[in-house]
DNA sequence: TCTGGGGTCCTAGGACCC
DNA sequence: TCTGGGGTCCTAGGACCC
């Protein structure tokens, strides 16, 4: 917590609908809802006037029809025109500071510190008042909500306040009477489940979270959790404002419109959305060793699969045949309602660079590892390995062997999930390893 | 026609190494 | 032969955010 309100937190309101609502006047001052508009759609953004019948982020596209009067616009979103109009936002921001860190594309903090302002209350007051009449100007009326306050998270709790085209200054030493009286979902971090398990033991505001010991807190909610929240509840936040956070992780995921069995089909959404992985990776500069895939069933169970390789990956063909292998190892049957495909582990350089001029000779592996007979056949089976490479995956009937690290390989049978067959890992030199011909090789 | 898509951070257990 | 602890990496899942 600093000793002036340096701290301001910008958040566009209803950003998507008030986008297409300055773009076509004929929407204006009707129901809008941005979001996905076939079967299994949900709503990205409600304008005012949908929310005034119930309408909200996250719900389904089906249950904001049935709330909405006829002559709402269902739209389908325009991102591009969306990231046009944030860019005009953030550049109005950096012209306050050179620390702006964009949360999201409708959201922002600046710390006013570092853009050598005048902090007194008074001045800060007028800057952010400047501020939203030069937001609305420059994008053509779309309006925001400031907070301006001495930390992170009460200039967001301010922003929260006053919505829409709300400003609202916490002056330094009210935190904790603006704070306390707020339900304990005010606070970041807090979502539903933190919710109900707080409302158990009757702690309903930031106040009663504030009579919590913590240990009482990270018994509760877990260690970190609770240390955060145990500061928070009492306005102590000194997390700075940090601009140019590298991203960790990129992914894409696809919901269909109907669920997928068919194998041909299946192997094709891999490959799209590895395409758009890769083509991301690849224009960013990045690369990343850990590959996830994320498959969601006909009932909605959800799990995810990743195998983290020696190398970096950015190409879709290669992104797309890990995201493969793993699927292969999860149960389809019943049909999957998404598919997702991530990497994470991100380096900044691209896949190649160190080892490229090397091309490693193969070793055979013969594993004498008995598999599930009725499954995979016959044993011992063989593998071909690439000493300080991924090792490579050989099919094997039903089941799979596949692996990691610089000088071991990791052999793993494994049929339906029902039923995981034994997993081994060898070192190079294991005794059970014998030298061996190397099988077909498609890699 | 219930439940998107893009992320971040944390936890917990097991393997492995010293 | 038995008994450790600490740290890191990996995997899977879950809460949360916009």
């Amino acid at each position: 917590m600093r000793r002036e309100p340096s701290i301001l937190h910008l958040d566009l309101d209803a950003f998507f609908a008030a986008v297409e609502q300055r773009d076509k006047p004929s929407l204006r001052g009707r129901p809008v809802v941005v979001g996905g508009t076939g079967g299994r759609g949900v709503v990205a953004t409600a304008s005012y006037e949908a929310r005034a019948f119930g309408a909200r982020s996250a719900m389904s596209t089906a249950e904001a029809r049935r709330l909405c009067p006829p002559g709402t616009a269902f739209l389908g979103g325009r991102f591009a025109a969306y990231r046009r109009t944030s860019e005009v936002v953030m550049g109005l921001l950096r012209e306050l500071s050179p620390l702006v860190e964009p949360l999201s594309i409708d959201e922002a903090y600046v710390d006013l510190a570092a853009g050598g302002h005048d902090l007194s209350l008074a001045a800060v007051t007028a800057l952010a008042r400047d501020l939203k009449d030069r937001i609305a100007e420059a994008t053509g009326g779309v309006t925001g909500s400031v907070g301006v306050a001495t930390s992170k998270s009460l200039a967001k709790i301010g922003s929260e306040l006053d919505k829409p085209d709300g400003l609202t200054v916490v002056p330094p030493g009210a935190e904790l009477d603006v704070l306390h009286p707020l339900p304990v979902r005010s606070l970041g971090g807090i979502g539903p489940v933190t919710a109900e398990r707080l409302a158990q033991i009757s702690v309903k505001t930031i106040g009663d979270l504030h009579r919590l010991s913590l240990v009482d807190l990270t018994s509760l909610v877990g260690q970190a959790h609770g240390a955060g929240l145990y500061r928070l509840a009492r306005a102590d936040d000194d997390r700075p404002v940090v601009a140019d956070r590298e991203a960790k992780s990129v992914s894409a995921e696809e919901t269909f419109a109907r669920d997928l069995t068919d194998p041909a089909r299946l192997a094709a959404e891999i490959e799209a959305l590895a395409v758009r992985v890769g083509s991301r990776l690849q224009r960013s500069g990045t690369s990343g060793r850990t590959v996830t895939l994320k498959v969601r069933r006909f009932d909605y169970s959800t799990l995810t699969r990743s195998q983290t390789l020696a190398h970096a990956l950015d190409e879709p063909r290669q992104i797309a045949e890990v995201a493969q292998r793993l699927l292969a190892g999860v149960d389809r049957s019943g049909g999957v309602r998404l598919l997702g495909v991530g990497v994470s582990g991100l380096s900044p350089y691209a896949q190649g660079d160190l080892f490229a001029e090397r091309d490693p000779e193969p070793v055979a592996l013969v594993v004498d590892e008995a598999p599930e007979p009725e499954t995979v056949e016959p044993p011992p089976a063989v593998v071909a390995w690439y000493p300080g490479q991924d090792v490579v995956h050989a099919e094997l009937g039903a089941g799979w062997v596949w692996g990691s690290g610089l000088n071991r390989v990791t052999v793993r049978f494994e049929g339906p999930r029902t039923a995981p067959g034994p997993v081994r890992t060898l070192a190079a030199d294991d005794p059970d390893l014998a030298p061996g011909d190397p099988p077909d090789w498609t890699g």
